[in-house]
DNA sequence: CTGAAAGCGCTAACAT
DNA sequence: ATGTTAGCGCTTTCAG
């Protein structure tokens, strides 16, 4: 039950803790020889540095945290492959904290894990954080943190984001390629930074084709699938139907889908339907779902590299990182080719 | 940058650290009137306890560690909402990494944990973890462990289970009493233990109801989309169709949809397809997809209950948990109606 | 009730 | 090249 310490092994072999010590940190001031006697026999007793205590006397911990809201699909799944990718190469571990959008506790998990002594922190915010001050102060006392996603463009710190505004614009300019006259936006919770960007991109390309302002709509349906799939049945109650719909997410997509397809409404044929933030199951659906395909892994990565500059003192050249996605267009967008 | 101290606080204040620690403690020895001066002052100085130091001295961390393979899909998300929603509310921390699989990395992940003193870990093992010698020696040392999921029925170790057998037999069932003649399962990877179960309840299920050994067939097919889909389009090509298939995933049972849609076959009509570990979204695509839903986030919560239990060292009744859970039957097996 | 002091396991000067 | 010792920040006897 006794854990081995460093004492111990230092008593079996009649050396100093330094020299056991220095052993395992593998410094230069030690015999080989004497390093090998002392590794092997600590080896037999089962002994290994307690990392605490170590962290109590250095600054290193070569733990990251990292705070999600959630993991309902793949997206924070590949986010963090692509920090552990590049993290776990150098030597570091990456604990993960997930927050379920719940303000307070990603506030009480980042201060777990500043607590915790991780070296730096990559937070991808939740639906409503407003811990902002806390993340600044502790920014500004030098704590090294990136955010990733859902982090508004002008918030001072260091962060990855996805180029929502952009893409939101691609998705619906293809969809009036496509020959849709009435475009409705189902839009994420207006709380949301990027939810802006994407209605932003959304009128952006409304207005460069001179949709009158009777010819779209952006309707906050959140991210629920009920809330979605009674948005869109009270659509079609109302008679107020659009030609396309661009969704906040392949799920909010494929509720829409479902409750057109429950009305006896056909996609792509009466109705077009674009997702964001493509999950797999895209192109496992019938239709076949066109999608914004966010790159989910090189932000991890991306994440992860700036994070290393930051807490290696390197110069970043940017404080902002935003990246581009590609837009997978697949059957439930295409009017065209009918 | 530097952190203030019990130190600080004690001499700011004239009185001595112990005073100051039992403040933060709330222990009886100390005079309400002190104790209120302190904790004041030590918050206006921005003073914090450092968990570090505290897990030097005390046994207790209040953390605890949960390792899973990864997040595919909502079912680990689940699983640990379970756990959270118990452990929170018992002022812990759940700390949590991802192997991705890996064994390797999974060890690694576990050791980090140990290391950093987690009060007691729940571990959702690998596809192929073969890490249960290193397991079985810290739940000797009496390191509170708890598995869950895809670890062997007769592993002597604290675990929660899904029934397998039991709800991949009732799924095959089901699929004979809508009147499908052959059916062939589309089985996960061999190396699993829960692939073993439910191939032994679809067995089990084709035995009873005395299918000929020609009317039924086990398939390997793993959990990728790719395989399940080449899979699925050489039978096709072989002429081997059976009239139903059931399949190790929701996942997997889509990519099956999508290749018989794409060669003109029709689900349920021609051919019933099942999934397995139900997915949110079962429901949204369409044919509406059968499938056996798991109580994941029940099984986080009997985990983390079972951990309690281990960390308080109360009675266990039971060394194994096994949970069950439920049929929905949606549109893709519904044969009979038609 | 409060303070002094030992100690948790380790690192990092400082000696030798 | 190795040993000695003073912390790291806190808890916990033991005195008083």
């Amino acid at each position: 039950m006794k854990n081995v310490t460093i004492k111990d092994v230092a008593e079996k072999l009649n050396v100093s803790i330094s020299s056991v010590s220095r052993a395992f940190n593998d410094t230069f001031d030690i015999k080989k020889e004497t390093r090998n006697r002392i590794l092997k026999v600590a080896r037999e007793m089962g002994y290994y540095p307690n990392p605490i205590a170590k962290k109590l006397t250095q600054k290193k911990t070569f733990n990251i945290g990292v705070v999600v809201p959630e993991f309902i699909n793949e997206y924070y799944s590949e986010v963090i492959r692509g920090i552990q990718d590049i993290l776990v190469d150098l030597g570091y571990q990456v604990l993960i904290m997930q927050s379920d959008n719940n303000p307070e506790r990603e506030l009480k998990n980042v201060k777990t894990l500043v607590q915790n002594m991780m070296d730096g922190l990559i937070i991808c915010p939740s639906v409503k954080s407003k811990n902002m001050d806390y993340y600044l102060d502790e920014i500004n006392k030098g704590y090294p943190i990136v955010f990733l996603n859902r982090i508004e463009k002008m918030f001072p710190a260091k962060k990855v984001l996805f180029n929502n505004t952009k893409w939101s614009f691609f998705a619906t300019e293809h969809l009036i390629y496509q020959g849709y006259k009435r475009i409705y936006h189902l839009s994420g919770s207006n709380d949301l930074g990027i939810t802006k960007d994407r209605i932003q991109g959304f009128i952006k390309a409304m207005e460069k084709h001179h949709f009158s302002k009777d010819d779209y709509k952006v309707i906050e349906t959140g991210i629920l699938s009920e809330e979605a799939m009674a948005t869109v049945q009270k659509l079609i109650d109302n008679e107020d139907l659009p030609e396309a719909f661009i969704c906040v997410s392949d799920f909010v997509a494929l509720s829409t889908i479902s409750v057109l397809k429950q009305n006896r409404i056909e996609v792509p044929k009466d109705i077009g339907v674009i997702g964001f933030t493509e999950t797999k199951m895209a192109s496992l659906v019938s239709p076949k779902l066109s999608s914004v395909k966010q790159p989910t892994y090189k932000m991890g990565k991306s994440a992860a590299e700036m994070l290393m500059k930051l807490i290696n003192n390197e110069p970043i050249l940017s404080e902002t990182i935003v990246l581009d996605g590609s837009l997978n267009i697949r059957e439930s967008s295409l009017k065209a080719n009918l």
